[in-house]
DNA sequence: CTTGATCCTTACGCGGCGTGAAGGTCGTAC
DNA sequence: GTACGACCTTCACGCCGCGTAAGGATCAAG
């Protein structure tokens, strides 16, 4: 007869859709305690303890942990506003962690997409370089390439990755033919190419430099992944020698 | 004299940057186990473990679990794309969630910072109340409403809450002095009202419905929230009663 | 042989519960 | 009174990826 609109944990679960076993682990830690129990030790939710649970239901949805709300609903003299804009900056955070690594899965997702072979060595080396990416350019770097790629757009991407399969199909036939690198032609080539790489660093001779680096410290590495044998790498690299010789 | 070049479990550690807990626990799961050991047991990592534990090292920087590496790592006929393209759908998803979350934390933020006595209890509130919005609206409707919120910017938000602010405290005057609700000035008001309302709804006369709905269900809960006396929310939807009834 | 640095295993802790196991209690029907 | 099914109780391990001791053994150099 203490309060015949009491709940069992059975029923507050049901309606708050809740388990018993939440109820049970915020009993356990303090957050929500029955405010009575039957001589037996079965839990009764009164009222009171029903709007206690919505409001705990309420801020965890908003993600807080279980020990900021027990601060706050205990607490009056608690600044709400602060635990927001701390939980808010939080998550923020986590958000942005998250962004750049979906950027690091989508710049692999999109690259073995476009390979044939795509054995799990593969993705490593991917991997390695794309890490050696990061450590050649600064982050401010990074951030123009991004820009850059959003405007050049995901079509004209692919565009140039087809014209880069071509452009070394090409050097192939001229290096089987025995063809001289400092020739017209594969000097043509050179010229195409250096219109890719310009277009892919939008003209920006830093962003060029890092990306000599990044090719030096990792000879041959690059072109494996391009499916391009070291011999053609190598004739490339006079093609390309060649050309700036020239200059 | 099984292996010079053998390193320790507190050097690999050293060089990777993980620590010896780290490398401990991956041989413990079996991800990454010495290929020897010392007559004592201490861990002797070779050369081959060191690829392996950058090979774990780089898959780990995208997030994956340990045991989808090992799954990777050990089964060579898995289909990296696939693990990529799953783990990528499942970072995004997070992203979302917590995309929203920033939504409302914004939400709630936003509308405390313009306030000036913030108690849990009004915290509280204004969370019961973006649910109730949440709930009366549907998907599109609160995109429709971001959309907007985008469009109008944020310092015409600020200054249309100033707005209500000041049409409210002109209200108050009228109730006071005993002003007749159907009376000119405060119909002046009332139109004043529906264009601010107007410019929220963009128009969009389903939104318009749901938002009546949203206070019709929670009465007077808005106005508490606005510090909004009772009575003036009484007089305030007298005002409109008679606004609508007469055109 | 001693010493200091390094290593070993074992085990608990974190966050927020899920998922049992083993057994008591509630309320209703007979 | 008692039988029954639905409900309740506490206890305790599991998850994920380690951090952080505790208590003792071993390594490499002098």
């Amino acid at each position: 007869m203490t309060d015949s609109t009491a709940l069992r944990v059975g029923e507050l679960a049901r309606r708050t859709g809740l388990t018993a076993r939440t109820l049970h682990h915020y009993d356990a830690i303090g957050l929500l305690r029955p405010s009575a129990r039957t001589a037996a030790g079965h839990r009764r939710y009164t009222a009171v303890d029903v709007v206690r649970l919505q409001q705990i239901a309420s801020l965890r949805a908003l993600g807080l942990p279980l020990d900021a709300i027990a601060a706050l609903l205990d607490a009056p003299d608690a600044d709400p506003r602060a635990v927001i804009e701390r939980h808010l900056a939080h998550v923020r955070g986590s958000i942005k962690q998250q962004q750049h690594l979906v950027e690091r899965l989508e710049a692999l997702a999109a690259f073995h997409r476009d390979h044939v072979a795509v054995s799990t060595d593969d993705l490593l080396q991917t991997i390695h370089l794309t890490t050696m990416f990061e450590k050649h350019y600064t982050p401010e770097q990074l951030e123009q390439l991004r820009q850059r790629r959003k405007t050049v757009g995901e079509d004209r991407i692919q565009q140039v990755q087809q014209e880069w399969q071509a452009l070394f199909a090409e050097a192939q036939r001229h290096m089987e033919t025995g063809t001289d690198p400092a020739a017209p032609e594969p000097q043509a080539l050179a010229a195409k190419a250096e219109a890719l790489i310009g277009e892919f660093t939008g003209g920006d001779t830093s962003i060029r430099q890092s990306l000599n680096d990044a090719y030096a410290e990792n000879p041959g590495g690059m072109h494996r992944l391009w499916g391009v044998s070291p011999e053609l790498a190598d004739y490339y690299g006079r093609i390309m020698a060649a050309y700036h010789a020239r200059r």
